[in-house]
DNA sequence: CGTAATCATTTTAACTCTAAAGCATCTCGA
DNA sequence: TCGAGATGCTTTAGAGTTAAAATGATTACG
């Protein structure tokens, strides 16, 4: 960032204190304004994230995120498990996995069993890299929410569940999938 | 998405069930979980929207949300604001002004006050398809959060009124700004 | 006044991401 | 068995995104 903006983390000196969407005022309905904020909070943390993952370890969001799902996946993934669990497009993982392949930090081998399919995962680098900066992460996440008590910390966890289970049947409700294997 | 891999809204016969990032165990650290599940939330719900105003406007997420911070700010605003409350790089705003006033949605004026800035405003069309988008927006929203009563919505949005003054309140404490203008 | 620092914006390079189309492989039922 | 559809992945074109440097304009101040 070299120009005078702050982009992520206005500096103490900010005219316009936590800058982010929630221009919405008052008459907003209550559902927006909470998705504003909770679009706000995510924002917040990411931005932080990805810039001390850069600053410290020199990795991208996007990579560590992918590191992350084979680090729990101890004889590796396919393109399209990776996809799914990332949330992200296929095309998009094709990218991702070349250039941490090209950083040995991934590898990526065709499956025996079905030739269409190929097995990602980590080198022993690709491993230990990851760790260090997972223990980091860890940290950095903790002071980000130290200013919830363990009571608010569960409240909050309850009610996300709640969001998650809400939005995934609004999801499935409306979904308009072409193949509805599923009988109604 | 023309293969087979469901992107955005697993479909109801997903093998995962809701497929995210949430593979960290209960072993985990309730920070890191609740953050993953926040992440999981916004993430979802922001792929959602996006593929609505994509097929029902033919809008994509960052432009609806320029237009939407313009539509507060009769008078327009500056790059840099638009900036700063979208909180994304002035050259991110820079292409994506460009792209809308290719479309005639917004114009992009110098400011007479300063020569330095140039305030972009939105034009009449740019208004009304924007309050087109915004009232079936709002609706989407109230769909996804339906799953929630009046009390778990206010609850969580006080928790994350919490949650953003924790995570402002670390980023500023540990933020290294060059210009540090006021005195600790 | 003059100049250094600051500020608003654009530019650049590299990366991330989506949507759609295409190719190869696999599965399964007629 | 064989062909249609499903599946796994890549490719393509375009948009979005960041970080960093560059440009031009303003402000502060000595």
């Amino acid at each position: 960032m070299a120009d005078g903006t702050a982009k992520y983390a206005p500096p103490e000196n900010s005219a316009v204190d936590p800058v982010d969407f929630e221009t919405a005022g008052a008459e907003a309905k209550p559902e927006l304004r909470l998705w504003l904020r909770l679009l706000t909070c995510t924002t917040m943390i990411e931005a932080e994230i990805r810039q001390r993952l850069r600053a410290e370890f020199g990795v991208t969001l996007p990579r560590f995120d992918l590191l992350a799902q084979l680090d729990k996946a101890p004889d590796g993934m396919t393109m399209s498990a990776l996809s799914q669990h990332l949330m992200v497009t296929n095309g998009n993982v094709t990218g991702l996995v070349e250039r941490l392949v090209a950083e040995d930090l991934v590898t990526r081998t065709p499956d025996p069993q079905d030739r269409r399919s190929q097995i990602v995962a980590l080198t022993r680098i690709g491993r230990r890299s990851f760790e260090a900066m997972a223990a980091a992460h860890e940290g950095w996440v903790s002071d980000l929410f130290d200013g919830l008590d363990p009571a608010e910390t569960a409240q909050l966890m309850r009610l996300l569940t709640v969001t998650k289970r809400s939005v995934g049947a609004t999801i499935g409700r409306t979904a308009t999938k072409k193949a509805r294997n599923v009988p109604r």
